[in-house]
DNA sequence: AATAAATTGACCACTTTGGTCAATGATGAT
DNA sequence: ATCATCATTGACCAAAGTGGTCAATTTATT
């Protein structure tokens, strides 16, 4: 099926990846532009249109690629670290090393969702039926919440953690320098993390 | 200059701000379809180009519509309010009201923000130069923080309390029932808004 | 009924679309 | 050096979409 694509060199690829998500990030599967991709990823239309046989080929192919991402990242979860700010700072740390790889990765699983183009609805809905808040559950399973102050909402604790990671990285996301390298970056935020886990941990924790 | 397009029914006027906001922050100025915007505003695109000379001068239209609108919003800070919580409870009621108007007007002025088009980029920055951070402070300004804990850090307690406010507001803005009127609505989600509030308040204070 | 004002959509020249394919370039074996 | 294989290219295509116009029609006002 895709053969010649698996053949390119690693770096080829992952330029060609990163084009077609972007593309379809930003303009959704109708508007993207074949040619905006193949010129971002540094390829010419008669290469990309060998690899993939058509726009939707691709695009189904992002998702199919997005997706086993997503679920090795949920295989990975630490279920024996009961301790929840240790196990989302380790979550943190593979969703970064994933990121560094393809920077709009969890954007593009976000925006497919809400795709509503003709063509690709029904084999998006097919393949979100199978995986949805599947892995979510996973990441709370096994959670030590007596550690958790006992005059708290535990449950609204976890969103305002949910909502704060999520500010956090989008900010952190924005000021990514991306000619540094990931190992490098990546040891910086976490040490910033590390000060919003603590303030919270504190304010959480009895 | 707008004449025609201020002598509209108010409910045809917001329509037609709302399809171009909507299609503007959706594919950026370039790509943005004027087509798109006539058919989803109901109207003709002869009635369009007779409101607004060009697409350019739509944008424009548009861009000084919203940093008014915003402006408004800062104006009507209650600098007496010297509690954080109501006075940030009073700016979300006020963004709900102008939301249940313009749902994505705030998305409008974040996204020019990173618009690239050379055709709009200079008038965007010579209107943004006035403008930045503003008003930002002017929200934080007078607030009495020695209410706040000793032990805490009060920079992160409030990154972690806007955060959560984002993160809510998005999460009440998926569910929005438009069919519902908006004080009904608005009185359901400050409600909900408050058990956060009272939530983060319980941590944060003496 | 007559006039003025507002609205329409077919139409224009031009650009972009997804996709093809003959030609060219690169690679390695002989 | 020759040849055969494979990857890559970009000019090219019909079709669709672009921003913008304007004569003709509908609606409102007198």
């Amino acid at each position: 099926m895709y053969e010649s694509f698996y053949k390119l060199k690693a770096i080829k690829r992952k330029a060609v990846l990163n084009a077609a998500i972007d593309e379809f990030v930003q303009y959704g599967f109708e508007k993207a532009s074949t040619n905006s991709i193949a010129q971002e990823a540094g390829i010419s239309k008669g290469s990309l249109f060998n690899y993939f046989k058509n726009k939707k080929q691709l695009f189904i192919y992002l998702i199919d690629y997005a997706i086993t991402v997503i679920e090795k990242l949920y295989d990975q979860i630490d279920l024996s670290e009961k301790d929840l700010f240790k196990r989302l700072e380790n979550i943190g740390l593979q969703k970064l090393e994933i990121q560094s790889a393809h920077p709009n990765i969890f954007d593009f699983l976000k925006t497919i969702k809400q795709e509503d183009s003709n063509q690709v609805k029904d084999f998006i809905d097919s393949k979100f039926d199978s995986l949805t808040n599947e892995g979510l559950n996973l990441i709370y399973k096994g959670v030590d919440y007596t550690k958790f102050r006992d005059d708290i909402d535990i449950e609204k604790a976890i969103e305002v953690l949910n909502w704060t990671m999520f500010g956090f990285s989008e900010r952190a996301l924005k000021n990514l320098d991306t000619f540094k390298h990931m190992d490098e970056v990546g040891k910086k935020y976490m040490n910033e993390w590390q000060a919003y886990s603590d303030f919270l941990k504190k304010l959480f924790y009895k």
